[in-house]
RNA sequence: GGAGAGGUGGCUGAGCGGCUGAAAGCACCGGUUUGCUAAACCGGCGUACUGGUAUAAAGCCGGUACCGGGGGUUCGAAUCCCCCCCUCUCCGCCA
C-alpha cells in the first residue's frame, strides 16, 4: 500500500502505472474519498474538542479545590448557581454527543471505502521496467550458457523421471489431486540436494539461514501484500484464521514487522528454504504436463531488508539476481534473464527480473518464455524489488545514526 | 480442552474515573563541565491522521485518535462493565 500523500501528489503517475500494469483502480474516486475522509475527520475533531473542553470545565467546577471553582466562588456565585451551570453544560454536551455518533459512523464508512481503494493502487514500476501487455513482452537482458544440441529426440522430465523410477505423478494425484506428484529414491534426494546447495551458497554470501513458519496469521498475509488480492491463490485454514504461505518471502519480510531497527544493523540478509503452497486457481488447463504450476514445492528465498533508499535497494536487487544466476552457472544450466514488463508485474512490485532456465530442446521455445525451471527444482527465480516508496503494509522503521 | 497469570512509551515499570500522552528509571539525542573516556548537571525525547504557516528541505503552531482489539457506562475512561484476541504457566489430550 502506498502512502496517500504520495498518491495525491502523483495522480498521473499512478494512473499511468495502473494502465501499464493492467491493474484496475479508480484513482479519481480515491482522491474524492480522500477529501471526504479528511472533511469528516475535521468536523469530528472539532466536535470532540468541544466535548473535551466542556468535560474538563465540569470536572473543575465540581472540584472545590480547583482554581475555576474558587474563582467562581470569589465572584460571589452560590453553589446552587454553579450546579445549575454544570447541569446546563451536561445537557449541552449530551447534545454534542448525539452529533458525534452519526459522524463517527460516517467516518467509518468513508475510511472503509478509502482502504478498499488504497489496496488496489499499484506501486509504480521502476523507470527501467519495459512497458508491455504480458509475459510475452518481457525483455531479454542476457543469455548465459550454451544450450546443448542432441541428434536424437529428447524425452521430457516426466518420461525420464518415471522411467528412472524417481518420479511418480500418478500416485501424487491419487493422494492429492491434480498438480501433485511424488519423488522417490534419487529423485527425492536430488530435490533435497538442490535446495541444500542453494542454501549453502547463500550462506556463503553472508545470508543468515532461517527456518520460518509457513502457516501464518491473516495480518501477515495482508502486511506483505499477498492479501487481499492473492487470497484466491492461498490455502486458507479458516478455522484457525491462518493461511499457508506461497513463499517464504511472507514470513521473512514480516519477520521484523512492527520493529524499529537500527540502521547499523542493516542490511539484514536472510535465506530460507520452505514449502510453498499455491492453489493455482484459474490455471486450469495450463501447463498440465509435468512439474509446472504444482500445488506444493520447496523454494529457497533470499530476502534483504535494507535502508529505504532507491539506490541501495536497487543495488541489493542486483546482488540477489547475481546470487541466483551463480547457482545456475554452477549447475551448468543455460538460462536467460528477462526484465519483466509492466503487464506481467504484480500490483505491489516495482521491478522484477525473471531467470528462465533451459529445460530441454523440444519445449524450449515455449518454456523459455515462461518462468523456467529444471526437472527437480521448481524455482521460478524471480527477483523482485518491493516497497520503494513508503510501503505501508508492514511497517519496519529504522533509526538513523 | 480445563485452570490460572498477564498485555501501558525503545525497554523496565507506576497509575486504577477529570489536573495522565501517561510518574520514575534505563536507553537515546542536544548542551555545560572535563587531559581523553567516564561521571555529574541542564534540556529534549512516542506514533498515526489532520488544520494552519513556512520552506530547497527541515521546521514551527494547533487539533484528534491511540495504554492488546472491539463495544458499553459516563459530561469525562489507561482506570468501571461486556465480548474477543494474544502471550506465559500448570493440568489434560495427542500424528
Amino acid at each position: 500500500m502506498l502512502d496517500i500523500k504520495y498518491i495525491r501528489d502523483h495522480v498521473d503517475l499512478i494512473k499511468q502505472a495502473a494502465t501499464d500494469k493492467h491493474v484496475r483502480c479508480d484513482v479519481d474516486r480515491l482522491v474524492v474519498v480522500d477529501a471526504d475522509r479528511r472533511r469528516v475527520r475535521q468536523e469530528l475533531d472539532a466536535l470532540r474538542t468541544k466535548s473535551r473542553e466542556g468535560g474538563e470545565t465540569i470536572g473543575q467546577l465540581r472540584n472545590p479545590k480547583s482554581k475555576l471553582r474558587k474563582e467562581a466562588a470569589e465572584a460571589g456565585r452560590s453553589d446552587a448557581d454553579i450546579e445549575t451551570e454544570v447541569d446546563g453544560l451536561q445537557s449541552e454536551l449530551n447534545k454534542i454527543k448525539t452529533l458525534i455518533k452519526p459522524l463517527e459512523e460516517q467516518d467509518r464508512q468513508v475510511v472503509e471505502e478509502f482502504d478498499t481503494l488504497m489496496w488496489t493502487i499499484p506501486q509504480p514500476p521502476a523507470p527501467e521496467v519495459p512497458v508491455g501487455k504480458d509475459d510475452t513482452e518481457n525483455v531479454e537482458i542476457r543469455r548465459v550458457g550454451t544450450v546443448p544440441q542432441f541428434n536424437f529426440e529428447l524425452k521430457d522430465h516426466v518420461d525420464l523421471g518415471e522411467r528412472l523410477g524417481i518420479l511418480d505423478i500418478e500416485r501424487g494425484v491419487k493422494l492429492s489431486g491434480s498438480r501433485n506428484y511424488t519423488l522417490k529414491g534419487a529423485g527425492a534426494l536430488m530435490y533435497q540436494a538442490v535446495l541444500r546447495l542453494a542454501m549453502d551458497r547463500m550462506i556463503d554470501r553472508g545470508f543468515t539461514p532461517m527456518h520460518v513458519p509457513v502457516l501464518v496469521r491473516e495480518e501477515v498475509m495482508y502486511g506483505t501484500g499477498y492479501f487481499p488480492t492473492g487470497r484466491d491463490q492461498a490455502y486458507l485454514c479458516e478455522r484457525d484464521e491462518m493461511s499457508l504461505v506461497g513463499t517464504a518471502e511472507v514470513p521473512l519480510t514480516a519477520f521484523h514487522s512492527g520493529e524499529i531497527l537500527s540502521e547499523d544493523d542493516l542490511p539484514i540478509k536472510m535465506v530460507a528454504v520452505s514449502p510453498c503452497f499455491r492453489r493455482e486457481a484459474g490455471a486450469a488447463g495450463k501447463d498440465t504436463r509435468g512439474l509446472y504450476r504444482i500445488h506444493l514445492f520447496d523454494k529457497v528465498e533470499q530476502v534483504i531488508i535494507c535502508k529505504n533508499d532507491e539506490e541501495t535497494s536497487k543495488q541489493f536487487h542486483e546482488e540477489i539476481v547475481a546470487n541466483a544466476e551463480g547457482l545456475l552457472q554452477e549447475l551448468e544450466l543455460p538460462y536467460r534473464v528477462v526484465n519483466v514488463c509492466t503487464g506481467d508485474l504484480g500490483q505491489g512490485q516495482v521491478q522484477k527480473f525473471d531467470i528462465e532456465t533451459w529445460i530441454h530442446a523440444t519445449v524450449m521455445a515455449k518454456r523459455i518464455r515462461h518462468r523456467g525451471s529444471t526437472n527437480f527444482r521448481r524455482d521460478d527465480s524471480s527477483c523482485v524489488t518491493k516497497g520503494r516508496i513508503a510501503r505501508r503494509g508492514i511497517v519496519i522503521r529504522s533509526t538513523t545514526r
